[in-house]
Order: C-alpha cells, then structure tokens, then sequence
DNA sequence: CTGAAAGCGCTAACAG
DNA sequence: CTGTTAGCGCTTTCAG
C-alpha cells in the first residue's frame, strides 16, 4: 500500500502538498496537482483514513446499535438510516444489540473505540437510568423510540399514545363495543404507552376494559395465537382484538383461520405497526401505520447534525402515526 | 477522553506498561496491573481502536457491500453475516451498494481506507471484468452469488442450476407439459444460471419451451403482473409458471386473484428464494428454498478467515437449494 | 517484568 | 503556493 510519503517522494513535492492535493485541492497549483494526482493514479495510492481521523477526529462514520438486522420493521429503519446518513457524506456502522443490556453497552463500547462521529441507539432492553447516563456522558448520542425527558431533543419516537388511541377509536366507531388487547411485555415503555391510548379511548367513549381483556404477551405470533385463545375461552368473548404489534396479529389471525373463525366478520383484528406483510396476508390486516421511513430519516438527519457538532434545536421529535384501513377490520355485524 | 498516556501518569508507570495490560494482561506483575486497571476504571479510559489499529494493520471489522439493507432476501443474509462475523470476535460495517457500478466501487473505496480487514462483495450489476480485476488486487475479498473462474475458493454461490432444474422438474413432476417463466434480466448471470437449469429440465423430460412461455422481469411483483398478463393472452396459456424469484411469484400470485384464477388449480406457480412471507401468503408459496443463513454464515466464516490472513482451502462454496413444497402447485387436474 | 524510544500515515499550524 | 515540523494515541522492539 502507497502511503502519502511515497506519492511524495514520486512526485517531488513534500507530503503536506500530497495532502493538501487530497484535501484542498484547489489550494494547490494546476501543474502541481496534476503532477502529483498522476502519481497518486500510477501508485494507486489509497489514503488511510484511519491516520487522517486519529489527527482530525472525525472518522465519517455514524453508529447505529439495534436489536436485529432483519426483520420487517428494523430492516427498513436501518435501511432509511443508512440512506439519509449517506446522502449526507457519512458511512454507517451497524451493530447488532440483540437487546440484552450487555450487548447494547458492548456494542456501544466498540462503536466508541471506533471514534463514530454519532451513534444512534435503539434501547431495547436498556433501563432508563442507562440510557439517561448515557445521553449525559456521550453528547453524540441519539435514541430512537424512547423520550428521555430532558433530551427530548436527541430522541426521535412515535406517539404510541395517539396510535392506539386512534386505532381503538376506529373500532369503536366500527361498532365494536368488547375490544380486548394482546400487549407486548409490561415492561416495555412503548407497550405501556399503547395500553394508556387504549384505556383513554374506552374510557372516553364510556366503555370498560376488564383485566381478562387485556392478555400480555411478547410482540410474536405465539401471543397473539395464546391472546386469541384465551378471549375465545372467555364466556363473553370480545368482538375486536387490538394487537400491538402485527406479528401478534399474525397470530391471531392464525388461529381464527385455524379455528374458522371469519375475520373481520366474527372477530375484528387491528394491528401495530405495518410491516411489509400486513398487506400481504388475508385478509389483509387494518393496522396503525408507523412512518419507519420518517424515522429513520429523522434519525440519519440528526444523526448528521451531532456529527457535524451543530446546535441541536429543542424541539423533540414525536412522529405521528396513521391508520391503515384495510380488511381485517370492519362495521360489526350484530 | 483520557489516553493511555494519562492512565500512566496517574498509575506511575510508562504508557508500554498501560498498553500491556491491554493487550497481554498476563506479562504484567499483578499489582502493577491491579493499580493500572484502578486507574483505567477511574479516569473511563477507552482505548481508541483508530490509534491502535495504525499500528497493527488489524481493525477487526468487516466489509459487507449489498444492494439493499431491507428486504425480505438481503436483510437475513446480512443478519447471518453479522452473528458469525461478531462470533468470531469481528465487526461488520456495512455498505449499500445500490446495486451500480460505480457505487460498489466507491463503498468498496470506503471500505478500504477505513482498513478493513475482509471485505464481503455482492455485486449486484458489477462486470465480470471489474469482479476478476478485484479479486486480483485485493486478496481478502470475497465474492456472494457469483462463482468467478479461477478464484472459486473465495467465492459463495449457491446452486442456481440445480435449484431451477429441481422447481421445472417437479412441476413436471406435478403433470405439468406447459411451463412458462419469468426471469430476471437477461444480464443477471444468476438469472440465467437458472434458465438453463430450467432448459434442461424440460429437454430432459422432452418438452419445449417455447420463446413466448419466457418473460425477461426485473426480479419485482410488476414483472409477475406482467408476465401473468402476457401469458394469459396467449392461444395456449401455460398451465405453470415459474418465477425466478418469490417478489416476481408474488406478482403472478396477485394477477391471478384480481382475475379469478384459482391457484394452484388453474395455475400452478413456483417461486425462487423461500423469504420470510412465502410462507405468508394465501396460497402459501411453493418454492426454491435458498439457505440465506447458510450462506451468510459461510461467508462470514470465510471473511473471519481471510481477516486472519489464514490459508483458503481450494474448495468451493457452493450451497444447494432445495424445494419447499407449499400450496401454489399441485397435480395438474386436467 | 518494566521503560525508553521509534514509528504507523496523516493533518495542521507556521514559516518561507 | 509549498515545505518543515510537531504531534494524534497507540504498539513494539530493544535495553535494562
């Protein structure tokens, strides 16, 4: 590998020259610079940025740490992360968190040692006393859906809240009246956030929403197929199940096609989420529509600006969700 | 940030000392590392990597250049990737090709400077030229989905031939004699690999195929759309349609709901690549089962490897499909 | 077992 | 406009 010393001496110029044809090129003469790129062509000279960040301390690089690589709804996160981080000059590292707390702070740790310019979390399982020490300690950090009060500013989250607000409304409005829920893990902020939308919606429109309605469950299929089963046993079985994430309602859709139960005719299935597969399975589920695409770009934007050391607004960066109206969900029939 | 510099200082030691209780703890006597470690704890030194890897030439990350980060194929590719690369104690920095030319190239670029230790190329629209040239040049690359002659060791592929041969010949299997295709384009060398296998399966078993029974797509639904619509008009329609992967299947899926023809029963359609919602969509997809996480561990095994700068055996990667028999193909009922 | 010193390849003042 | 020089933070001989 040809370093700028040898394109140096090749070319008859001092190594600051050879640097400054890379850097600044327009702060050297015509002849000189074209003298030493023929050089830098010939030897095919590749810089070594990692020399070039440890003195600049910027590396162009942004981290992102998040629970998986696949899957419907991190995969296009990633994806528009990447996409805006790029347009913006920027190459990202991605890190796989797997969600355990030690992973994420592992994966932290190397993203840091690799100097990336900013780095992106997404919590997962991280405990709020964490992440709160580490928005203090790492100004370059940023969270994706999690609001830390005090750095609203360095977190970009959807209203999980008005999502399921909306989405129970539109089932109330659709007539249904015993609307149960299969929610993700208790404690899992995002979750807790869906269920107080859903309360505040029944409560609203003076309807109950008894314990043996709300079934807990870990955001997979297997919930939504043991929520399903559960409401079923129930001697007044709820007319809609509203799932908080689509793979939950995957399940129980599952189960109603098992047990020939018609949806949305005799069971109404709401989800949360839309991933790609909520238009592709039948009937095709009616869900709340999260922008992933306006999150990944909000977060490759501030990402940017962190890394650029810019003044971050105080704004905070609450994305609104909508409803997709699809068929899984319909006026009821009784 | 505290340097290594600043933990000597403060443990009264020379900074070679702080970097042995880095890098080989066990040639330092133990109070001596005892109170050095106190130090680090004390001070949250964090190595910087970027230092550290000038040095060594080792950066302990892999390269990963891919068309797409989302998407029902490429997303668990890179997610086997990653756990075998983070298993075997690397990084992978990941890069969107974009699928041109010119972006493999200058992700490529990036990936260099940066020093990474391996680098795992999917071509995508990359020439056969540029691919030779670069295995070449650069001895710890590695190429997915495309076997270049003569460097076959770092290459993994799987066996397109063999997997299309097996999907026309189960269909004919199936009493199928009338068997079109939609294809990728006609210069996706992956493409054609299963054209040929589809060739000889219907040679083998004395069928034609006729050129309107082939339809070049772009590996997307709007090719199966089209090609159904193309096949349909004709005076003798196929009774079968192989598509050259799931998203094109999906399309053909979809023609043939809108105008009520029943699959498999009216016509029986086979796919390529078994993703995540093959499985998902009414009629279950019948398919080509491509073992994403075999391949992605495969060459993350590989990359490890190379990263080591361990001899390559002279084998071969290549990885056979097999059918995933669903519901979108069934005995011909005629 | 520990320390001194010489770089890794590059950038960034500062002179000229 | 170009060259000299002093590091960036770390590893790695080579002595002691």
């Amino acid at each position: 590998m040809a370093t700028i010393k040898d394109v140096a001496r090749h070319a008859n110029v001092s190594i600051a020259t050879v640097s400054r044809v890379i850097n600044e090129p327009d702060k050297v003469k015509e002849p000189t610079r074209k003298r030493v790129e023929a050089v830098m062509q010939e030897l095919s000279f590749s810089r070594n940025a990692l020399a070039a960040s440890l003195v600049t301390r910027r590396t162009g690089c942004i981290g992102l740490i998040i629970p998986q690589l696949s899957g419907a709804f991190f995969a296009p996160l990633i994806s528009a992360v990447e996409h805006t981080v790029r347009a913006g000059g920027s190459h990202l590292v991605v890190s796989c968190g797997n969600c355990t707390q030690a992973e994420v702070l592992a994966a932290l740790s190397f993203l840091k040692q690799r100097s990336c310019d900013a780095i992106i979390v997404t919590p997962g399982a991280l405990e709020h006393e964490t992440l709160v020490n580490l928005l203090e300690t790492h100004p370059n950090i940023l969270i994706i859906h999690r609001l830390v009060p005090g750095y609203e500013h360095r977190c970009v989250v959807v209203d999980n809240y008005q999502g399921a607000f909306m989405a129970v409304s539109h089932l109330i409005e659709q007539g249904h009246r015993r609307i149960a829920a299969v929610t993700g893990p208790h404690n899992n902020p995002e979750s807790m956030d869906r269920l107080r939308g859903m309360r505040d919606a029944m409560t609203k429109a003076g309807l109950p929403l008894p314990d043996n309605y709300v079934f807990e469950g870990i955001f997979g299929p297997e919930s939504g197929l043991a929520g399903a089963e559960a409401f079923l046993a129930l001697s007044k079985p709820p007319t809609a199940v509203f799932c908080f994430n689509d793979q939950t309602a995957l399940g129980v859709l599952d189960y109603c096609k098992r047990r020939q139960i018609a949806v949305p005719a005799d069971m109404a299935v709401m989800g949360f989420d839309d991933v790609e597969f909520a238009d592709l399975v039948s009937p095709r589920l009616t869900t709340v529509h999260q922008p992933i695409d306006t999150i990944g770009r909000t977060a490759g934007t501030l990402a940017l600006r962190l890394a650029k050391r810019e003044a971050m607004t105080d704004d905070s960066h609450v994305i609104q969700p909508r409803l997709a109206l699809r068929e899984s969900v319909a006026v009821i029939s009784d």
